[in-house]
DNA sequence: AACAGTACTTAGCAGGCGCTGC
DNA sequence: GCAGCGCCTGCTAAGTACTGTT
């Protein structure tokens, strides 16, 4: 989709100010390029490959059947691929160990069949594992990265060196699928040169590739943003060397992303009448698509692509949601046409949730799941595609993905607005701030598990509550008595005295203030993730507006890397931005 | 319409770094 | 100066969406 023309000039329409942020003029003041064209200048140093496989020292070794075994440098290092994960639940599982030893055995000189025998875990020794964790120097390894960062890590895009994303080839290793995969414990190949192609203009400088060695293939094509690309070995799929989020073109991708969104939001009310209509329709395609779009819209579900089975862990979105997925209750908790919703989405994060629908709704998912089985489609006729086909014809650019990020926006813009007392303090704000947040990552169904260290680290602040709060009391008879003594005396100096332990108390009380409201955030925190909504759903100038408006400092949202990915949005934004 | 292929965004986790409190 | 811990960053898997081919 073209940026559309109403776009002004990043980062500031009109502003008279012909410099940018960063005080580079020319960079927003370039010509606009052809349709799908994305640069017309692209110079670099093509990836960097991982350091080739350094044999283990004589004295750490590998036992087979009790006895020290010297293995082939080949095999010594997908030994030691499996020797560092020991500490892992991964290996504990069987496709997991089965793989690797599928995997292990094609370049075993052993071809013992007895392999598939042993417990891998007896074949690593102590000493040997001991090896494994030892931490080369460290002030050396930095200084080698910051050289290995300036010299490959950056690009010549159209004039401007930008950051690189991942300018590293994937180092080998195990595939660690998330969730049940099936490919767990598969062996991820050495990424070489020649499997590599590397995209760039033609009158660039073209990279090198390493001594001895030849590109897959060298093209320029400039309709493309990547710099560098090869096919991984386990899924068969394309990875790509790509620029930094910080980068113009990442951000005003990022910026149309949040246009788009904008557009839906006047829209949004048409289209929801409209689905509302079509679960009435003679075609139960349409009824499909129409109930789909209300989980969409309603619950922020993903699109639910289709998924070669067998390839991948068992995981859905809404328009691959089967039978199972879901229970109908009539009546539950006192609700009425209630859908009980529980299944597992990207990277197998459980989704699970009660949800009150509308009557229609319900009566359609009724229809749906008759005589079907368990594990058929629920939309058994609908797919992303012609979910999609619908909705490019209801608005220009719009698509499934569009409305988790128009929602998870507004749902932040709303929060804000109902929860900002502009009395609070600093912190106080900060509290609500993060709550509008949760309330986007509860929706979004943003999770992580619970931080091992949890309960320990929230008993150390309850008491230092307690103690802050002993403190307070303290503090509070100090100004009784001091009080008093002026009462008596009339001593300008005890008056001074009162002033001074009333400031005391006054600091106590905001400390202990801060502290509650640190101890809330966390509970209310621990076990959603803010970060993956706050980058990638939330319109950044719906933050930058808020800090503005209440002079919150821009630092305490977003840290030095999410500023730079937001510069856009931070020059841009004004107080009075609307979603 | 099915399917394979491609390009891009979105996602949680691990490990390291730097800050805080002693 | 040091230990512990929380935040940040890098990593790469896993999605979405669209295109071209049959």
């Amino acid at each position: 989709v073209p940026a559309p023309s109403v776009f002004p000039a990043w980062p500031r329409p009109g502003s008279g100010c012909s410099r940018g942020f960063l005080g580079v003029c020319s960079r927003w003041e370039e010509e606009k390029k052809e349709d799908g064209v994305k640069w017309m200048q692209l110079e670099h140093r093509g990836p960097y490959f991982v350091p080739p496989y350094e044999p283990l020292p004589e004295d750490v070794r590998f036992y087979y059947e009790g006895k020290p075994l010297k293995l082939s440098l080949a095999t010594e290092e997908i030994a030691t691929f499996y020797a560092k994960m020991l500490d892992h639940e991964y290996t504990s599982k069987e496709i997991f160990q089965n793989n690797f030893f599928h995997d292990w055995r094609k370049v075993l000189s052993l071809g013992k069949s007895s392999w598939m025998l042993i417990s891998p875990r007896l074949c690593f020794s102590d000493g040997y594992r001991w090896w494994i964790l030892q931490t080369a120097p460290k002030s050396k390894l930095k200084e080698e990265a910051n050289k290995i960062q300036e010299e490959y890590g950056y690009c010549i895009l159209d004039g401007h060196r930008e950051k690189i994303g991942n300018f590293k080839t994937e180092p080998p290793g195990l595939f660690r699928g998330r969730g049940e995969h099936p490919k767990m414990g598969m062996l991820k190949k050495r990424i070489m040169p020649e499997d590599v192609i590397i995209n760039c203009s033609r009158d660039s400088k073209i990279p090198e590739p390493p001594e001895g060695h030849k590109w897959k293939e060298v093209r320029f094509d400039n309709t493309v943003t990547w710099l560098a690309s090869w096919t991984e070995n386990i899924q068969n799929t394309l990875k790509y060397i790509m620029l930094n989020p910080s980068s113009k073109l990442k951000g005003e991708k990022d910026w149309q992303k949040y246009e788009v969104a904008r557009r839906l939001k006047g829209v949004v009310h048409k289209i929801r009448a409209q689905y509302r209509k079509d679960w009435k329709s003679k075609e139960i395609k349409t009824r499909q698509r129409a109930v789909a779009l209300y989980f969409i819209d309603k619950l922020a579900l993903r699109a639910g692509n289709e998924k070669e089975e067998g390839e991948t862990a068992d995981t859905v979105g809404c328009c691959s949601l089967r039978v199972e997925h879901i229970q109908l209750h009539a009546q539950l908790d006192g609700q009425e046409h209630v859908v009980e919703f529980d299944f597992l989405g990207k990277d197998s994060i459980r989704y699970y949730n009660k949800v009150s629908v509308e009557k229609p709704v319900f009566q359609n998912l009724k229809l749906f799941m008759k005589n079907k089985d368990p594990t058929d489609d629920l939309f058994d006729q609908l797919t992303t595609n012609f979910l999609n086909k619908h909705l490019q014809h209801l608005m220009d650019g719009l698509t499934a993905k569009v409305f988790r990020t128009y929602n998870a926006s507004i749902t932040l813009q709303e929060q804000l607005k109902a929860l900002t007392n502009p009395e609070d303090s600093v912190a106080g704000k900060l509290l609500s701030y993060n709550r509008a947040n949760r309330a986007v990552a509860i929706l979004c169904n943003h999770q992580r598990s619970i931080p091992k260290t949890f309960a320990r680290s929230m008993q150390v602040l309850q008491e230092k509550i307690e103690a802050k709060k002993k403190q307070v009391e303290e503090a509070q008879e100090e100004v009784k008595k001091a009080e008093e003594e002026f009462k008596d005396t009339k001593d300008p100096k005890a008056k001074a005295n009162v002033e001074k332990k009333q400031q005391l108390l006054k600091r106590l009380e905001e400390q202990l203030a801060k502290l509650n409201v640190q101890a809330t955030d966390k509970e209310e925190n621990k076990q959603i993730a803010l970060g993956t909504s706050k980058l990638n759903y939330l319109d950044p100038r719906i933050s930058v507006a808020w800090c503005k408006k209440f002079g919150i400092p821009i630092e305490k949202i977003y840290n030095k890397t999410q500023r730079e990915k937001f510069a856009w949005a931070i020059a841009m934004a004004g107080e009075d931005f609307e979603f």
